[in-house]
DNA sequence: TTGCATTTGTGCATTTTTGCAGTAAATGTA
DNA sequence: TACATTTACTGCAAAAATGCACAAATGCAA
């Protein structure tokens, strides 16, 4: 564990709350048959805030629930990408896999996100659309501070480019997730994934 | 213990804040060697809030070791003053008696506060200090407070008479506060005071 | 002595939390 | 059907917490 006094009190107060609400959030799902058997009351009660609060760090019960946060691209984040010497896929692909983990959902956490969402599929949807807005996120970005020598063949634009290797981003990385276990940690994660990414180039090396 | 949700969040959160800061900076002076032995940053670290947060809850930190607030005088206890049919020198030792036990401190903490104050003598001044402020206080709400026929004798101005009760008030609480043991509740206290007001009648009826 | 570091305490701008009023949708109830 | 109640969520103003710069006092070392 970190020593505490190098994040600064404020961030620190704040990821606090966000833990003590999603907890709160999560577990009261589990024991109460899901979203509707949690209101948000339920929550800040538990979790000594005001409703107001709640909403500061959650648009959403759902979100609050599964413990998604808006994605956001920190600036370190880009710096390593623009760093990086990898391949131009494998950089992404780390990029990709940076921005997701940033969120502060552990791995127990994202373990007990699956089996709430395996109990009640109604919310998956939200995760569909967390991986989208990720994919775009990371998109977008990619576009943004592509070299511009790095555009492999004629016969795409650089936004198709983009576009495809964060396509190509997503599926390795849920790849990784799929076969992620309850001891996995994050590197073994990454690995996961740049295997997943390899096996995805043997695999549509054949394609014609 | 009463029920939490009567008391709103935001007193709640006050209250809350205001124990931990206590609690940290009385622990740790009777831990290290009083006043000098504790450093604000000590205190803060402990409380988990940031110094500045220290000083909006405390003057000094001789207050935070000792638990004193600057005395004020709540609404609710004036009604009670005003409403009351006792004797003037019973109501208003009532009402000193309310406006000190208004602070936070509970019975363990003025048998710690003691406690610190018996290991570390130079502390006893603030002491001294704060009882002179409630008595002030008292001493000019009464004043502003008196109903007009209150006054016994032509041989006192108003001010004196003021002063007097709460004077009488004062000696009478802290003669309470000497008899009081650790299994003293605030109505024994009470009870205490009211006696050592009686005794003060007997022993004074002899003065000529 | 002088200079440096530590500590208490204050002023002020920014961020966060709270309280409150109110909208919109869903749900229960006469 | 109409009507009250609950619940999710938003906007805004006031209160509280934080971070930071800084003053004054104290101690300690050269």
């Amino acid at each position: 564990m970190p020593p505490t006094t190098l994040i600064p009190l404020r961030e620190r107060k704040r990821l606090e709350t966000w833990s003590t609400l999603h907890e709160a959030a999560a577990s009261l799902a589990l024991d109460h048959d899901g979203l509707n058997g949690v209101t948000v009351d339920a929550i800040v009660e538990r979790a000594n805030v005001c409703a107001r609060t709640f909403f500061n760090y959650f648009d959403t019960k759902e979100d609050a629930v599964l413990g998604f946060s808006e994605p956001r691209i920190d600036d370190t984040l880009l710096a390593a990408f623009n760093a990086s010497t990898e391949p131009m896929t494998n950089r992404v692909a780390d990029f990709y896999f940076d921005v997701v983990r940033s969120s502060r959902t552990s791995g127990a956490g994202r373990q007990r996100r699956a089996q709430i969402i395996r109990r009640h599929p109604e919310l998956a949807n939200r995760q569909i659309t967390h991986f989208a807005q990720v994919e775009k996120l990371v998109s977008d970005a990619v576009l943004e501070h592509l070299p511009s020598q790095a555009l492999p063949t004629k016969d795409l634009t650089v936004e198709e480019f983009a576009e495809a290797l964060a396509i190509a981003s997503t599926t390795a990385y849920r790849i990784a997730v799929r076969r992620s276990t309850p001891t996995s940690t994050g590197d073994d994660d990454r690995a996961a994934m740049h295997r997943a990414l390899s096996q995805l180039r043997e695999v549509t090396q054949h394609i014609r």
